[in-house]
DNA sequence: GGGACTCTAACGCCGCGTAAGCGTAT
DNA sequence: AATACGCTTACGCGGCGTTAGAGTCC
């Protein structure tokens, strides 16, 4: 019956600065149900315990992967899904299935993340060539 | 006088194909002046040299430092401003400190890419430990 | 009670995807 | 005369940014 002796929370302020991410994002987070604040003060604050935050971390940790909302949210509820202890054998073996095609799709997306950034780092040695070719032509100081 | 003896050019499905993006995206890239065909057919097909077609594949590696199609139109303007023979000094010379800028943004959204493929693939090995660890607890088989 | 912090609600934006209906022709 | 290809117009959407106005916390 005891949840352990009181959980420290934090306000969406201090999460928004400890975790780098803008508070828009984090109550938009709470609307589509990918991180929900673990309780709520009597006014209505947010409060998320460390959990939460940790949750957030791992949340923006997906970002890059390009997955929708959706699919982020799909990605954790498995997580928990298979963390939990109330589940049965069936349960977390389909959880684990689609996991693990959530995992091979992330190593595509990380593929791509790196050829993004091949492209992106080609084209940005050609730019500062061109702008320091240039340059050398005309000296243009004193 | 000459343009040179006739040019080939090249339809949108063709140049698609060719360069990796969507119709809709080529097109929407000449809404909005970013790559513009040199040409049109009689009956309003677009037609696109090769040069074009170079431009855009520029503008695809471009795309993964993350800038609005604005500023992406701009730095494109910019490199045709530092190479047109038609220009005078001072308007390549302030051609050239705009570019200058430009290289050093996109060097900062390399390294933001850079952060962010370390980030995804962190998440990505932690994902797929965590599959094969639940899986080797039951391996499930036959 | 004052100042910093937070709340909900609602509109706005960007970069296309996606029809729908119609004209062209490397 | 049929086929493949292209054109414009317009609406929709995801993921927040951004006010606006009211409430909460210490």
């Amino acid at each position: 019956m005891a949840d352990g002796p009181d959980v420290r929370t934090h306000q969406i302020g201090e999460v928004a600065e400890a975790v780098g991410l803008s508070l828009r994002t984090i109550r938009h987070y709470d609307e589509v149900g990918i991180v929900v604040p673990s309780a709520r003060s009597a006014g209505g604050f947010r409060l998320y315990t460390d959990a939460d935050v940790d949750r957030l971390r791992m949340v923006k940790r997906m970002k890059p992967l390009d997955l929708s909302l959706e699919e982020i949210r799909d990605v954790v509820e498995l997580l928990d899904a298979l963390a939990d202890p109330e589940a049965d054998t069936a349960g977390r073996d389909r959880a684990l299935d689609r996991l693990a095609l959530y995992a091979a799709l992330a190593e595509e997306r990380c593929e791509r993340l790196r050829q993004h950034l091949a492209q992106a780092s080609e084209f940005t040695d050609a730019l500062r060539r061109a702008v320091d070719e240039a340059r050398a032509g005309r000296p243009a100081g004193s």
